[in-house]
DNA sequence: AATTCGGGGTT
DNA sequence: AACCCAGAATT
């Protein structure tokens, strides 16, 4: 849950430190919501930290603490789609059923088409039809390695891509046909709300336990900030139906003096 | 189908 | 600055 689009470079080092902490998942499950949340520092999707607990109470609850293999189940956790359902299915239980992440979705789109890129829904199709039978473990993990090492979304290493001989992208040449993906534009992140998210959950990690009063977190997200606390209120609202905050009455009406902590 | 959700590294 | 990332939930 950690590399939901989040490099693994940067999710390793966080990894062994979560896992000290939280060695398992009884641990995990009934440890302070604070504390998770403070380990998630750095990791961003801060929601993230709060799913990946309530899954392991319902792993506690609904399976014994035993990790689900069936994909069904593992779908229905929250905060577990179907990429993380499919690695757990696969990587944890060598269960044969195909992995479609970005990297996926990249190779089979440039090897089986080529002009532009497969849905969702084509890009699973393609996964199974060529899923490696008995294999699904090296062959998941060898098609994300491709996508991340050599069919990379800038510069295609084709010469040494062990599928070349077939791909068609590199069969119609590497600029020809229209690039296989496009994101949509993004806003920029310099005094966005997401921006403020981030900077309130932060520090809440430093004040950790004690909480904040309104007027001090506008004070330290918004320095120059007006007498109208209404904004930050409404990011709030929206950080505590995450489960990432907890507040005080007065602090939802918007009182100065009203209280916010992470969850405890 | 389109948006939202962090934040650090890369270009 | 803009783009990228082993996605998922919500609308």
């Amino acid at each position: 849950m950690m590399l939901q689009q989040t490099q693994t470079g940067r999710v390793a080092p966080a990894y062994g430190t979560f896992l000290a902490k939280f060695p398992d998942v009884r641990t995990l499950a009934h440890a302070p919501a604070m504390e998770v949340i403070q380990a998630w520092r750095g990791l961003g999707y801060n929601r993230r930290a709060v799913d990946l607990q309530r899954s392991a109470q319902a792993i506690e609850h609904e399976y014994g603490g035993v990790v689900p293999s069936d994909l069904k189940a593992l779908r229905a956790l929250p905060g577990v789609g179907d990429y993380s359902a499919s690695a757990v299915a696969c990587f944890a239980y060598d269960r044969q059923v195909p992995v479609v992440d970005v990297n996926v979705r990249r190779v089979l789109s440039r090897a089986a088409r080529a002009s532009d890129e497969l849905s969702l829904d084509e890009t699973r199709r393609v996964a199974a039809e060529w899923l490696a039978p008995g294999e699904a473990y090296r062959w998941n993990q060898a098609l994300m390695d491709v996508g991340a090492m050599i069919c990379r979304i800038d510069k295609p290493l084709c010469a040494q891509c062990p599928l070349k001989a077939t791909c068609e992208y590199r069969a119609r040449g590497l600029n020809k046909g229209p690039r296989p993906e496009r994101r949509p534009k993004q806003s920029p992140f310099e005094g966005s709300s997401r921006q403020k998210r981030g900077g309130i959950i932060d520090h809440l990690r430093d004040t950790a336990g004690e909480g904040v009063s309104l007027s001090v977190l506008a004070k330290v997200i918004h320095p120059n900030g007006h007498k109208d606390l209404t904004w930050l209120v409404e990011l709030l609202e929206g950080l505590e139906r995450e489960g990432l905050v907890e507040m005080t009455p007065g602090a939802r009406r918007g009182s100065a003096r009203g209280i916010v902590r992470l969850p405890g």
